[in-house]
DNA sequence: TCCTCGTGCTACGGATTCCGTAGCGTTCGT
DNA sequence: ACGAACGCTACGGAATCCGTAGCACGAGGA
């Protein structure tokens, strides 16, 4: 799992979860990711063009690549659990709350 | 997917991975986790603690909870995804370097 | 009693990473 | 010629991470 020392970077998770749904641009990428600085975003899409799972088209934009969609549809799970999580963390929140 | 904001930081990831297999007290986790500096690893601890996902045993070592079990199941597709993965950057590598 | 060992964890200074803002160079449409 | 959108870089300050050293506590043995 040396991937991890790829995932465990900012932003790097979650410009997979924006591009899923289709090509974007740079400044178009850096809105949906909170506004991230570009210099941060420009590092991760270099080491994700490196890793092979993002490319920018010629035409412009960024997408997936094949692995890089594959790897995409395996984080669906885990936002599945992510919204069971932050239910339950906030039930518990407003437990502790009283 | 909020969850990301914890996952998109150093180590969160591998402590996860690394407790699939059972309890591990905190040295024992920082050697899995190359020798990761006992500040950040208890950095880490906290915040999967504080999520609910990592737990510390009364009788010692750190263990997930079954929150986190779910969610390290998770985990397996995408290493099975990262074998894969590593084996063509390697003939990719290969290839460029001919 | 004193020593040792293993437990979780903290202090501190330096290295690395991240961020916010500003702006460059290019192309494409009008 | 000009505006807009494209990808991206420069730079200084803030936040994060790291490596080393060591503290506090409890269990066990001599």
């Amino acid at each position: 799992m040396e991937i991890l020392e790829l995932f465990g970077r900012r932003w790097a998770l979650r410009v997979l979860w924006e591009l899923r749904a289709g090509a974007l641009p740079f400044r178009g990428l850096q809105e949906r990711c909170d506004a991230v600085s570009p210099t941060v975003l420009n590092d991760r899409l270099r080491e994700l063009r490196a890793a092979g799972v993002v490319e920018l088209q010629e035409s412009g934009g960024y997408v997936l690549t094949p692995d890089g969609h594959a790897l995409g549809g395996l984080l669906l799970p885990l936002s599945a659990w992510a919204e069971r999580w932050a239910r339950r963390v906030r039930t518990r929140r407003a437990r502790s709350a009283r």
